[in-house]
DNA sequence: AACAAATCGGACAGGGACTA
DNA sequence: TAGTCCCTGTCCGATTTGTT
């Protein structure tokens, strides 16, 4: 709803845009005389100044610098606008601590396709596979994936960046990605119960034992949380959306996930469980 | 266990409407 | 014009939150 949106204008905050949308400026372009009663001379003019550069943003395929303008509460907005070119993003790691940082392996679904990025096999091509999107989809991402990347390829992230976290828990979810999507009806079948402390046990036993099946069941995981993603910005958007005036023209359908290219060992997630109450 | 970012609450400033 | 008040937007600091 990029289109729709003033608050990106300085002194324009939701109150004056909902009231924009009431008076029927709903869109940029219906912001014309006679214009609002409540609008001073002043603010029209910031209005117009405004939206003649963010229209011309929009005109060169710059919708980077528009959401720079944005408020950090409502750059959910531009979604819709990535959805050819968004990439969902996973990292699995040895650990929590960023000192002996080790990313083990990585997830990317664009929507359509999974990737998948394995250390020792194919973790470097990551690099160059990540500039082909212009908006990068995590869960507290900000703090946690995004740092570690940038920290281990030594690259700076600059495409835009949605992080679920602070979106869900503005809607009322909180208590991690897990207690998120279980709120919102997300089911994880065989792989419940395991969590980011159970993918660094998977990895270490995969570089003890090389059993192509722990690095399957690794990746299952990895991919689930990547793939999940989606749902939950889907139905965040629309959450989102039902407060203004467009919850219907604007809702987004849920998502059909893609066939899993990856099973999880039910029986190695049983014994692994079993291995970690019995406290080795 | 460290860290980053967003949110929240309260304080503050400025515009605009109203009155005398 | 001066004085006042209300609404809106912004700023600052403290707090909340979750990642493997």
């Amino acid at each position: 709803m990029l289109f729709n949106t003033f608050v990106h204008i300085p002194g324009i905050g939701e109150t004056t845009e909902r009231r924009l949308w009431q008076a029927g400026v709903t869109t940029w372009d219906k912001f014309v005389e006679p214009y609002p009663a409540f609008l001073s001379g002043q603010k029209v003019r910031l209005i117009q100044d405004h939206l003649a550069r963010s229209r011309a943003q929009a005109a060169q395929q710059a919708p980077l610098d528009f959401l720079r303008q944005l408020p950090a509460a409502q750059r959910w907005r531009i979604f819709p606008h990535y959805r050819d070119s968004v990439a969902y993003l996973d990292i699995e790691t040895t650990g929590l601590s960023f000192n002996d940082h080790c990313i083990t392996t990585i997830s990317l679904y664009d929507g359509k396709e999974v990737f998948t990025y394995v250390q020792g096999e194919n973790l470097a091509e990551f690099a160059e596979d990540i500039q082909r999107y212009r908006l990068i989809v995590t869960y507290n991402g900000k703090a946690f994936d995004v740092p570690m990347l940038e920290r281990h390829f030594g690259f700076r992230l600059t495409q835009a960046h949605i992080d679920l976290r602070p979106l869900l828990q503005g809607l009322g979810f909180v208590g991690g990605l897990k207690g998120c999507e279980k709120q919102m009806g997300l089911d994880r079948g065989e792989l419940t119960g395991v969590d980011g402390y159970f993918a660094v046990l998977l990895w270490r036993e995969y570089c003890r034992t090389r059993e192509p099946r722990v690095l399957e069941t690794l990746l299952a995981y990895n991919v689930e949380d990547t793939v999940n993603l989606e749902s939950l910005l889907v139905q965040a958007y629309n959450l989102k959306l039902a407060g203004t005036p467009f919850a219907e023209s604007h809702r987004l359908d849920m998502p059909i996930p893609p066939e899993r290219a990856f099973l999880p060992d039910v029986a190695l997630i049983a014994r692994l469980q079993g291995r970690m109450r019995g406290g080795y």
